[in-house]
DNA sequence: GCCGTTTTCGGCCCGACTGTTTTCAGTCG
C-alpha cells in the first residue's frame, strides 16, 4: 500500500484479513489461544471502519493506542504500516495464505474457512480470475461435489456472486442529513395508515445520527393482527425498485439510488428491547452486555435472561425501563458508541446534550450582496435571511459573505467595499428589531495569511476564517499556517476545520492539539459547520476539543434561506461529541455572546 | 491481542439462520 492508499476502509480490510490469517493457521500454533486473537483483530477491524477521522492522522498525533481495540501489538504493526507502507509482522501472518482467499471472502456467505477450502481444493490462486473461476466450477455443478458443500451452497454461491458484482458497483454511504430526508420521507407514507401505527422510530447509525449512513432502518410498533397490512403497504412504496425480502415481521426494499430500506414490526411487550439492540452500536451493546452480565442478566434483543435461574426473562416495552432496570441513565441514542457513556450513565452523570432548540443564532451565512468574491454568492437578501431567522425563534444573527477577491482589486477598492457593506447593513437592519452582527468569512492562503487587506478590519465585527485552497499540505506546515491565521486580531471561528466533503475530499492534515490549546487561549470557537455535504468539525474531534476547553459554534454556512434549516443536523453533531448548551456560543444570551464576540471584558 | 472503580492476569457478547448434519460449523449482523 502506498501511503494515500492507507484509508479506514483499507486497514479494517486487512485487520479482517489477518483475523482470517490465523483462523485459518494449523500447527502447534493454533488453538485456544488463537480464538481471542482473531476476536481482538476482528475487534480493531470493526473499530477501524467505524471511526469518524482517518486513523493515519490519529497516528500522526501519536494517538493510536488510545483508539480502543489497538493495543501495543496491533499499534506497533499499524506504525510500521503508516512509516514504510508495509509492516513486517503483519506481512508474515499474511504469508501462505493466497491473496485470492481474501477477495473470495468478499462474497456473501463466503468466509475464511469456505474460501479457503475452496481455493485450496480447486487451486484457484490466480486473484484477477477467481470469482470467474468459481462461478464457472459452480455452473459446472463441481461445488457440490466437494465435501461439506452441497447442492444449496452450490447455488447459494451462484446467488452470492451475483450480489457480490452488484455490490461492487454500489455507492458509498450517504451523508446523514440525506438519509434522514429519505426516512422521513418513508415514516410520512407509513403514516398514511393511520391509527395502525403506534409508534416509529429510525434504527441503528440513522438514529444514532452518524456522518454517513448505509441502510435506512425502521422500526414500527402495531398490534399483531395489523403487522400484515403494515408490511403489505411497505412493499408499495412509490420509490420502490425492489423487494429484498418480505416476511411477516420484516421486509426490505431497494429504493431509488440502491439505497436499502429495511422494516421491522413488532408489537408493545417487547419494544424497548428490539429498539436498544438494533439501534447499537455494536460496541456499545457489546459493552452494555459485559455489564449486565456483572449484573448476573443476560442480555438480548428480546430481554434480559436472569442468569440464577436462567429462565426468567424481563421484558421492556421501551428503552428507558431497560436502561433504569440495569441501573442506568438512558444514554441518547447519539453516544451509544462504546466510548464512555455506560460509565457516565452508572454514575447518573450523563451530559445534558445541546438541542437543536438551545440555539439562538447563526453566524455563517451568505447573502446575495456582491462583494465581487470568487466564492459563491447566496441567493436571498439580507433582509430575507433575518426574517427567516425571526421565524426560527433566534435571538441574534452573524452574516459572514466571502472576502472580496484580491487578484481584481486594489487594496482601496476592497476596503471601499467592505465599507459599503456596513453602511448596507446597518441601514436595512435599523429597523429589523433583532440584534445583529457582521462577519466574514475569509481565506485562509498557503502561506497563512488572510485574504483582506489589514484596513479592512474595521469594518467587521468578526472574521470566519478557514481553509478553501491548497489542502493537501503536510501536518507542520497546516498547523502553522492555520495558527498564523488564527492569529489576527478578530478572528474569532474557525470555519469547516478539517475542509472534509463527506464522499468526495478528505479532510487536512492539522495537529488539533495545537488548534485546541490555542482556540482555548485566546476564545476563539471552532465551527460545526451543519452543511449536508460538509458536517466538519467530525464528531471525535469535537468530542476531543470540548474535553480541552473548546468553544463551538453551530453554524449552518446557508446560500439560501432553507439552508438555515440544516442547523439540526449539525447540533446531531455536536450531540454526538457530548456538546452540552454551555460549550455552544450560539445558544448564550445576547450579552454574554456580544461581550465574547467583540473581546469586551466580562464584568 | 486487548483490557481493567472487583483485575497488569485472567478473562473475553448474543443470537439467528442455514446447510449438511445426526449435534454442529460457518457466516452474518
Amino acid at each position: 500500500m502506498t501511503p494515500d492508499q492507507i484509508s479506514n476502509k483499507s486497514i479494517a480490510e486487512l485487520l479482517r484479513n489477518i483475523a482470517a490469517a490465523y483462523m485459518l493457521q494449523e500447527g502447534p500454533d493454533a488453538g485456544k489461544n488463537n480464538r481471542f486473537k482473531i476476536i481482538a483483530y476482528q475487534k480493531a477491524a470493526d473499530t477501524v471502519e467505524h471511526l469518524s477521522r482517518e486513523l493515519k492522522d490519529i497516528w500522526q498525533e501519536g494517538k493510536l493506542q488510545k483508539v480502543p481495540g489497538i493495543g501495543p501489538g496491533i499499534g506497533s504493526g499499524l506504525s510500521q504500516l503508516f512509516e514504510n507502507g508495509t509492516s513486517s509482522h503483519f506481512n508474515e501472518v499474511l504469508k501462505g495464505i493466497p491473496p485470492s482467499v481474501f477477495l473470495l471472502m468478499k462474497v456473501p456467505g463466503i468466509g475464511p474457512k469456505k474460501a479457503f477450502r475452496l481455493v485450496s481444493h480447486f487451486g484457484l490462486t490466480d486473484k484477477e480470475t477467481v470469482i470467474d473461476d468459481l462461478r464457472n466450477l459452480a455452473n459446472a455443478g463441481e461445488i457440490e461435489e466437494l465435501e461439506g458443500f452441497g447442492r444449496k451452497s452450490q447455488d447459494d454461491i451462484i446467488e452470492g456472486l451475483e450480489v457480490f458484482k452488484r455490490q461492487d458497483r454500489r455507492e458509498e454511504r450517504m451523508p446523514m442529513p440525506h438519509a434522514i430526508e429519505i426516512a422521513t420521507e418513508v415514516i410520512k407514507y407509513m403514516n398514511e395508515l393511520g391509527s395502525l401505527i403506534k409508534r416509529i422510530d429510525s434504527l441503528g447509525s440513522l438514529r444514532r445520527r452518524v456522518a454517513t449512513i448505509g441502510d435506512i432502518d425502521l422500526a414500527i410498533v402495531a398490534e399483531e393482527g395489523d403487522m400484515q397490512t403494515i408490511i403489505d403497504h411497505f412493499l408499495k412504496y412509490p420509490e420502490k425498485r425492489t423487494i429484498e425480502a418480505a416476511g411477516e415481521r420484516k421486509a426490505s426494499i431497494l429504493a431509488v439510488g440502491n439505497i436499502r430500506i429495511d422494516l421491522r414490526v413488532q408489537d408493545s411487550t417487547s419494544y424497548g428491547s428490539m429498539l436498544q439492540y438494533f439501534t447499537g452500536s455494536k460496541a456499545h451493546n457489546i459493552k452494555l452486555r459485559e455489564y449486565a452480565l456483572k449484573k448476573g442478566y443476560s442480555l438480548n434483543e428480546y430481554g434480559l435472561k436472569n442468569m440464577k435461574d436462567k429462565v426468567s426473562v424481563q421484558k421492556f416495552s421501551d428503552e428507558e425501563s431497560l436502561y433504569s432496570f440495569l441501573g442506568l441513565q438512558t444514554p441518547p441514542p447519539e453516544m451509544r458508541e462504546g466510548t464512555r457513556e455506560i460509565e457516565f450513565a452508572e454514575k447518573k452523570s450523563l451530559p445534558k446534550l445541546v438541542e437543536e432548540s438551545d440555539i439562538k443564532g447563526d453566524f455563517h451565512m451568505h447573502s446575495s450582496y456582491d462583494l465581487q468574491t470568487s466564492h459563491d454568492v447566496g441567493l436571498n437578501t439580507f433582509e430575507e435571511m433575518s426574517a427567516r431567522a425571526k421565524e426560527l425563534h433566534y435571538e441574534y444573527i452573524g452574516f459572514s459573505e466571502h472576502n472580496p477577491k484580491q487578484k481584481n482589486l486594489s487594496e482601496g477598492e476592497v476596503v471601499t467595499i467592505m465599507k459599503d457593506r456596513k453602511t448596507h447593513i446597518d441601514q436595512i437592519m435599523k429597523n429589523a428589531g433583532l440584534p445583529y452582527f457582521i462577519g466574514l468569512e475569509v481565506d485562509i492562503l498557503p502561506n497563512g495569511s488572510l485574504a483582506l487587506p489589514d484596513n479592512a478590519f474595521e469594518y467587521v465585527d468578526y472574521l470566519i476564517v478557514a481553509l478553501h485552497s491548497s489542502f493537501r499540505m503536510n501536518m507542520t506546515e497546516m498547523t502553522k499556517r492555520v495558527l498564523k491565521a488564527l492569529s489576527y486580531p478578530k478572528v474569532k471561528i474557525f470555519g469547516h476545520p478539517t475542509a472534509r466533503l463527506l464522499g468526495t475530499r478528505e479532510g487536512v492534515e492539522i495537529d488539533w492539539d495545537q488548534i485546541f490549546e490555542h482556540v482555548v487561549k485566546h476564545d476563539q470557537a471552532l465551527e460545526i459547520n451543519a452543511g449536508p455535504p460538509r458536517l466538519d468539525l467530525p464528531d471525535s474531534l469535537v468530542r476531543e476539543g470540548v474535553e480541552k476547553g473548546v468553544k463551538f459554534f453551530i453554524n449552518t454556512d446557508a446560500h439560501a434561506v432553507k439552508h438555515m434549516d440544516w442547523m439540526e443536523y449539525g447540533v446531531f453533531v455536536a450531540r454526538r461529541g457530548w456538546l452540552e448548551k454551555k460549550d455552544v456560543v450560539n445558544t448564550w444570551e445576547v450579552k454574554k455572546l456580544k461581550k465574547w464576540l467583540l473581546n469586551e471584558s466580562y464584568d
